[in-house]
DNA sequence: GAATATCCGAGCCTTACACTCAGATTTTGA
DNA sequence: TCAAAATCTGAGTGTAAGGCTCGGATATTC
C-alpha cells in the first residue's frame, strides 16, 4: 500500500463525512471547505470511493455522500486502498515470481512484503469510528491484532 | 518516514554489504552490478548513510565502505531515515502545534502520527542481520516489540 | 426550468525520484 | 613518482506522479 498525502486527503474527508453526514447526505462543497481541500480534487477521490463501496452518492439538490456502512464498520485501509495507486513498489513485483534473474527473489523482498502487511494490518484495525472518537492513540504499543476469524472474513 | 524506492534501494545495497563486506572494504561498483543500480546513483545514498555514520568509507584502491556496527546492531530503520527525505506529510507537519486554525490538531492527525510510529517500531526492530538470515517473515503477526529500555537508550 | 448537486475527462504545474556526467580528491602499489 | 582505483562532489536531466484547475455533462429537486 503506498503511503501519500491523498490517502490522508481521503480519510480526512470520510471523518469529515462520517462525523456530520448522520442524518442526510453531505454535499462535497461542505467538506471542501471545511477541510480545505478542493472540490474538484475531493470528486476525483469520491469518484474511487464510491466505485470501492465505500461511500454512496445521492445526486441533485439535497444530494451529496454517505457511508455506504456505519462508521464502525469502514476501515481506514479500505479508504486507503481505495484511493491510492495500486503499488508500484520496485522491481520487486511486476515479474512474477521472484525479482531477480533466475526466479530468485531479491534479498530485501520479504521484508518489503513484511511491511506491506504490517501497514496493512494497522490500518485495517482502526474504523473511521476509532478515529472521531479519537481512540487512535497508544494503539501500535498494544497491537489489537484482529482474529484469524475476522482476516478471514475479509 | 517516508517510504519509496530510494529506501529500498539503500537497504538492498546495504544487505549485500553486510553479505560481502566481512573482510575487507566492498567497492560500490562491486554492489552496483551485483544490484544492477547505478554507480553514480549508489555513491549519493552511500554519502547521506555515511554522514549518518552507518556506513564508512576507506579511500583510494582496495578501499571501498564497510558497515559502521555489526549487522546485527544495524537497524533498517536507521538507513530509511537515514536516506528518504525528512517526511513532508500534509500540511500537519510543518506548522508547530496542530494543523487546524486556532491551534487544534486536525481529526486525523493521531493517525498519521501513530502510523509513522508504528512503521519506524516495525523496522527499527529489524536489523541488517535479519533481512540476510531471512528472518523476516511473519514478524508483522508476532510482533516482537522492543523493549522500553532499548526505545530509551537510542 | 432553474438551481443544486454528482459525474467525467482533459490538461497543467511542480516536485521528487532515479539517473547521468564531469571532474576533484585520496590512497595504493608497481 | 605516477598511474590506477576508489571515494567524493555538484550540477544537471528526463520522466512520472501528485495535487489541482477547468469546462462541461448529467441527474434530481423544488
Amino acid at each position: 500500500m503506498k503511503l501519500s498525502t491523498k490517502g490522508r486527503y481521503a480519510v480526512m474527508a470520510m471523518a469529515d463525512l462520517a462525523l456530520s453526514g448522520l442524518e442526510r447526505p453531505v454535499p462535497l462543497g461542505d467538506i471542501a471547505s471545511r477541510q480545505e481541500i478542493s472540490l474538484s480534487y475531493l470528486e476525483q477521490l469520491f469518484a474511487k470511493l464510491r466505485r470501492a463501496g465505500v461511500v454512496k452518492s445521492v445526486r441533485g439538490p439535497g444530494g451529496g455522500y454517505r457511508l455506504a456502512r456505519g462508521a464502525g464498520e469502514t476501515r481506514v485501509a479500505d479508504i486507503m486502498l481505495a484511493v491510492e495507486e495500486p503499488v508500484d513498489v520496485t522491481r520487486c513485483q511486476h515479474k512474477p515470481a521472484g525479482c531477480m534473474e533466475g526466479g530468485r527473489r531479491c534479498i530485501t523482498h520479504d521484508l518489503w512484503d513484511e511491511l506491506g502487511r504490517h501497514i496493512h494490518l494497522f490500518l485495517n484495525g482502526v474504523t473511521l469510528e476509532d478515529v472521531i472518537e479519537r481512540r487512535v492513540l497508544g494503539m501500535s504499543t498494544t497491537v489489537d491484532q484482529p482474529s484469524m476469524l475476522e482476516q478471514a472474513a475479509e
